[in-house]
DNA sequence: GTCTATATGGAGATAGAC
DNA sequence: GTCTATCTCCATATAGAC
């Protein structure tokens, strides 16, 4: 692995176990046992650190979402989508609890988040359209509006909530309680085929 | 108003526009025209006049939802309690966004958070026990769980959501989207009597 | 690419006079 | 209670050797 590599890594390490302020570039480097001239020559700024790992954390949740397109529009697939996206959450989960540091650039434009943004929402709205196609989901217009509320919200904070109410709980059980939370929500609004598609995925991972 | 009281004024605006760790406590003694000594005389560290911002915020918290318990439970009755929080949350926006600053903390020991946790999640629980008897919503054990799970995070990062994504947008708009949210998702376990308490609070204040 | 050394500027915090 | 002056710490930036 080379320096910038590891610098990345232990960075996120620190930063899930402590928080983005907390952190310090000398801390870093001391881990590391690198000077913080040598961290300086790789990252200019401390927050570059941060841009460079939510930049790879935003490409592999992008990579993730385009991953249901390529099958069958089922409850089950949509399930494992969300479960991907939540251990990808889990893993930088030091980020999104830094996201108000940011919170200033993001809406100067200097920050690729709104552009994300709107991509993920149209990730979702397609994705509730294509179930709503293949008759896993029977939904009315309000419906539509109300499930694409909740999966924004859902989807942005419930890692975070798990982080900053019970740090210390295993991985396993945030990911099974925010599933199950899910689960029941589709629930409401699948049809018969829809129901048996999401008992796959509860037999299947728990 | 005396110093103190000021100064948690402006703060509470300066944080509110530009975020915590924006807000330096020479820029509130400028803004002010007191001198940084002066700051520290009242509020040694920064931190200080957070922790103080979010007891004020907790204490008026409380006092909401206490007033639930009197009087008849209904779905109107709780949408103004819910609406209040909104209210308030919003006043006290900044602070939410600010929470990671104290993460450390609130695992250490130091902070009243997890204890008003506690006692908000009674305060939810009971109220949604309180609602079932009186023939508001209809819940099956595995419902109380579910709704619970979503009220916490809504409860919790609604106005977080907002503030973080739409910015700009009037506080008016903001409760309207989160409250329809809330109605809807009420509206799927509310008994008749229930839809029409509903109905009488959306006809009340939308 | 990596190191040492050093400079700068800004933040929170403190001491002591009034 | 309020002030001025000062301290310490840290992120950042730069210069120059290896």
């Amino acid at each position: 692995m080379d320096t910038r590599k590891k610098i990345l890594h232990k960075a996120l390490q620190l930063i899930n176990q402590k928080g983005f302020s907390e952190v310090g570039v000398r801390e870093i480097a001391r881990s590391l046992q690198l000077s913080p001239g040598n961290m300086s020559y790789h990252f200019p700024r401390k927050e570059d650190i941060f841009t460079e790992l939510m930049d790879n954390y935003m490409q592999a949740n992008s990579e993730n979402y385009a991953g249901f397109g390529e099958g069958a529009p089922t409850l089950k697939r949509y399930l494992e989508i969300v479960q991907k996206a939540l251990q990808l959450q889990y893993k930088y989960r030091g980020l999104f609890l830094a996201f108000p540091y940011f919170f200033g650039e993001i809406h100067t434009g200097r920050s690729k988040y709104p552009a994300t943004y709107k991509k993920r929402k149209n990730d979702i709205l397609q994705i509730l359209t294509s179930l709503q196609h293949a008759r896993q989901l029977q939904l009315k217009k309000s419906d539509i509006d109300f499930l694409f509320s909740f999966l924004s919200l859902f989807g942005r904070f419930s890692i975070i909530e798990a982080f900053m109410l019970h740090r210390n709980r295993k991985e396993a059980d945030i990911l099974k309680h925010y599933l199950t939370m899910l689960m029941n929500q589709l629930l409401l609004f699948a049809t018969a085929s829809g129901k048996r598609s999401i008992n796959e995925f509860r037999k299947a991972y728990f």
